[in-house]
DNA sequence: AAATTTACTAAACAGTGTTCATTAAATCCA
DNA sequence: TGGATTTAATGAACACTGTTTAGTAAATTT
């Protein structure tokens, strides 16, 4: 009746190969570039067949999310790592920056694509790990709102201002935007506007 | 040889008609709704015939864009005439945001769109719209830091830092961020952040 | 009236996501 | 082992997309 374990790991790997391949497209071809045809012809099956490991397109392209989490995690991890609660959401918001700057298209797929997303329910689940950071930013928010005796501040509010400013800068960044205020100076408007925001924010 | 003058106004005339198509299909369908095809069908001409009108695609979009700056200032005006600086900023980023929130399809269009801009001296001047508003804010930041005797803080920096934070919010909130957060808050969630983002930059 | 310019379009090209009937292969059961 | 059944994969189609080009018909000029 069910299938054998052979059998579903055959079929866990070639769904592992097709993630492969849009991988590897999105990094080669951009978001533009990752086609269904494309990765079909990756992976030498007719584009049919991934209809028969995913969905639609739009799943894959959820798949991929959840690896580019696993990715910026490693530029986030040593700025967790960080000891004193504002130089750790100074570090968290560089190490933000750095990820979305080198790596644009995952950034838009984590962070630009809407979901069509009807069950909003099921949708905070599989943007779990987008949650999981932001808890954590507002955590470290609260640390710092206490060890700084900051009164009347609300940490979540604080956490998506901060979130706000360095979300809106990559954006900014990518849409050739900040090319247009300063030219060649993207990098340093970074960060010193992202200087300027925890400054302020924490009035040092 | 030259045109004759009605035939440049009956010229001129066919292009409006296709940026009035173009118009109406973007608000009833949206960005990705939008098509030269549907554009040639709504105006009863042929896909071809856009094209001795336009270059492309991309030159629509872009006259769009620039349409799209003229509704924007319908939000702006009032805020601009706002006589304290501070007062002034506030009500700009309240009104940036409510047209960003407003009018999705507009905002895509003029803020996160990406030009190919090979050129980006011709780019600046083709958003000089966009420049201007960023101008002003600038100046308006310079009035503040004044007014407040606020010390070493550069106004262009304070300016992209307040721009950042609003296009930071309308893009997450387009983007159904913000619903993953708190659910139905989203636009409680921009009032507060901006609110602490003016608390925070003014130090009031 | 003939020649030329202008305005327009049908048809094609190369691509997109997606569906479905059909085929070929593997598996199951008698 | 042989026949029935399930499974995996696909070719071809559908309805789209932006864009180009060759060709036509009408208006204008000579």
């Amino acid at each position: 009746m069910g299938l054998s374990e052979r059998k579903e790991r055959e079929k866990a790997e070639l769904k592992e190969l097709i993630l492969d391949a849009a991988k590897r497209i999105l990094l080669k071809n951009g978001k533009e570039g990752l086609s269904i045809r494309k990765i079909a012809h990756a992976i030498e099956y007719s584009p049919a067949t991934i209809y028969l490991y995913f969905p639609d397109k739009d799943a894959i392209l959820h798949e991929l999310m959840e690896i580019g989490f696993g990715l910026m995690s490693k530029y986030l991890v040593p700025a967790f790592a960080e000891q004193d609660p504002v130089q750790r959401i100074h570090s968290i918001g560089k190490a933000y920056a750095k990820f979305g700057m080198e790596n644009k298209d995952w950034y838009d797929l984590m962070f630009n694509s809407e979901k069509p997303m009807k069950h909003i329910e099921k949708c905070a689940e599989e943007w779990d790990q987008g949650m999981a950071m932001f808890n954590f930013l507002t955590a470290s928010c609260k640390q710092a709102i206490d060890l700084l005796g900051l009164k009347g501040i609300d940490e979540r509010i604080l956490a998506l201002h901060f979130w706000s400013t360095v979300h809106g800068l990559v954006n900014l960044a990518h849409s050739d935007r900040l090319e247009i205020i300063e030219r060649n100076q993207t990098r340093q408007l970074i960060d010193r506007t992202l200087e300027a925001a925890m400054a302020s924010i924490f009035r040092t």
